[in-house]
RNA sequence: GGCGGCAUAGCCAAGUGGUAAGGCAGAGGUUUGCAAAACCUCCAUUCACCAGUUCGAAUCUGGUUGCCGCCUCCA
């Protein structure tokens, strides 16, 4: 049985408890990219918080159906391929399959669904012509308007008044009114376009969602989702359209995410040239670090974006990894298949025996699956569940540094593994294995540093010899050069081991 | 100018009526040949400011200030 949760709904400006129109099921719709360029970190947001928002419903026994569309025929695609002198075509193509690329080195599921609009026009002339039988649209030089008066609720999501709007198309002939807005464009010489009723043109920018929602998920859909920048016009739009055209409510539930501060506290945005594309990102930090740095904070607020963002975050997934190889290490592998009833007995026995860490780190553990469960099902509040998932962290560190937990402690680090998994599943988070996890650190950030793998062996097989001679004079200055290079040199009972600090 | 939102320690941040989670940074300690990691202790009598409601407010109400988003393409 799938377990309620609530949602911020941007229509009411609530929290409201989430209820589906088919128990069981929710219907959810993200806007996507228009495909122009690449998709740099403020984008990746978006695309992170909804992944997590679908892995996270389905661990909780949702059936979710995951449409996140394409826009691929657009203004700004149109002019982008003039000034590359390529067709519109093949640049949005282009961009589609780099953005396939971003998302699965980002480590996202697939949506079930990636309509487009240059697949959806049957979809799209379908719904104008409602439109435009209806009153709610009408034909002028090849164009096609939506007249915003004719939708008495128009505003209701983003607190407009119709009479203050001004319009991006100000005195193009046919207009009638300066709030009404095109959902259909007349073609200029050169620009792609497809037949239709009212002649050669192409779709509207909001258009294509209204129709493509409709297409996939019925008139109304469950939760539909996007950047807060995307709230007027483009969300207020599509529900002007679909519901005119439609006679039936379009969304139930809005959800919306912050988007991206640069440090001086403007947002990220391709027009002020402050982008990083996913694609760079990705080459130099983990994609779990760029998750774990977007699901740090709650996904309605402004996210602080700076050079140390990612290695921040990298520093914290490190640690979350390092907890849970700790309770590796204490004979704890086998993880969520051996919680049997006997587990837990042994357990609680070996709880009280090794004290007041082993007591801790049991209660913790146990009581994570509830506090991660609340905190999710609470308007999807991952920062507030990766707060216990370091409170785990620091009472599993805790009882590994117990003498006898190594030996002992096992059958309570099964029950902090389960933990560590729910993160896994639930939040797509410490998915790898830790020498995976090291390996992509090293892979990635040695690139950045400027350092070899050889290098740094052949200097640390030099100190493993100063050392045997116990000329620590010499064991330390390798050290300092390594540590000069940002590695550090760990030595244990085992043997040397090295990190990149983070 | 209009609409919406935000303001919690050096920084990031959770917390919507019951007495301030968590992370980073910092100080001291345990451990170590020396380190690193980890752990322990300390680090906001206080939640932008001013009134008010209440037994009780970071949380509710009104006002003030500051910042941000949207109003033009934007996740």
């Amino acid at each position: 049985m799938p377990e309620p949760f609530k949602l911020y709904n941007t229509l009411t400006r609530k929290v409201e408890d989430f209820e589906p129109q088919q128990p069981g099921h929710v219907g959810l719709y993200v806007c996507g990219m228009t495909v122009y360029d690449h998709c740099h970190v403020g984008h990746a947001r978006a695309m992170v918080v909804f992944d997590t928002f679908v892995r996270y419903l389905r661990h909780r026994s949702w059936d979710v159906t995951f449409v996140r569309n394409f826009t691929d025929v657009d203004d700004k695609i149109i002019a982008r391929a003039n000034q590359c002198g390529e067709p519109s075509a093949d640049l949005a193509q282009r961009y589609i399959d780099a953005f396939g690329h971003d998302m699965t080195a980002l480590g996202l599921l697939t949506p079930d669904q990636q309509p487009r609009v240059t697949e959806s026009m049957d979809a799209i002339l379908e719904m104008i012509s409602a439109l435009v039988a209806d009153g709610h649209a009408y034909a002028a030089d090849g164009s096609v308007w939506f007249s915003v008066k004719t939708f008495d609720e128009y505003g209701k999501l983003s607190g407009r008044k119709v009479d203050e709007l001004r319009s991006a198309d100000e005195g193009v002939p046919g207009k009638a009114d300066p709030a009404d807005f095109a959902v259909w464009k007349a073609s200029k010489p050169g620009e792609p376009s497809w037949p239709s009723p009212w002649g050669p043109g192409r779709p509207g920018w909001h258009i294509e969602c209204s129709a493509m929602a409709k297409a996939t998920l019925g008139a109304t859909i469950d939760i539909h989702g996007g950047g807060l920048d995307l709230v007027f016009p483009h969300h207020e739009n599509e529900i002007a359209q679909s519901e005119c055209g439609n006679h039936a409510p379009y969304v139930r539930y809005w959800m919306h995410n912050g988007l991206l501060n640069v440090a001086s506290g403007q947002k990220m945005g391709k027009s002020l040239g402050n982008v990083v594309n996913i694609e760079d990102a990705v080459k130099v930090f983990p994609a779990e670090a760029i998750r774990l740095y977007y699901l740090q904070n709650h996904y309605r607020s402004p996210l602080p974006w700076d050079d140390t963002a990612l290695s921040k975050a990298l520093s914290m997934l490190a640690r979350i990894y390092e907890a849970r190889e700790a309770a590796e290490a204490m004979n704890g592998a086998g993880a969520a298949e051996d919680l049997s009833a006997a587990n837990k007995a042994a357990a609680d026995k070996v709880s009280k025996e090794l004290g007041a860490a082993a007591i801790e780190c049991l209660q913790v553990a146990r009581e994570f699956e509830a506090r991660f469960y609340t905190a999710m099902d609470n308007d999807f509040n991952t920062a507030q569940a990766l707060g216990h998932v370091f409170e785990l962290a620091r009472a599993v560190n805790r009882l590994a540094n117990h003498k006898k937990a190594k030996k002992r402690g096992g059958p309570i680090a099964r029950e902090a593994l389960a933990a560590f998994e729910l993160l896994a599943t639930a939040m797509g988070l410490c998915t790898a294995s830790s020498a995976e996890f090291q390996a992509e650190v090293k892979r990635k950030r040695l690139g950045v540093l400027g350092v070899t793998v050889q290098e740094i062996e052949a200097l640390l097989e030099q100190r493993t010899q100063a050392r045997a001679d116990k000329d620590w004079a010499r064991a330390d200055a390798i050290r300092e050069a390594l540590e000069a290079k940002n590695i550090v040199v760990m030595d244990s009972p085992e043997g040397v081991d090295w990190r990149i600090r983070v």
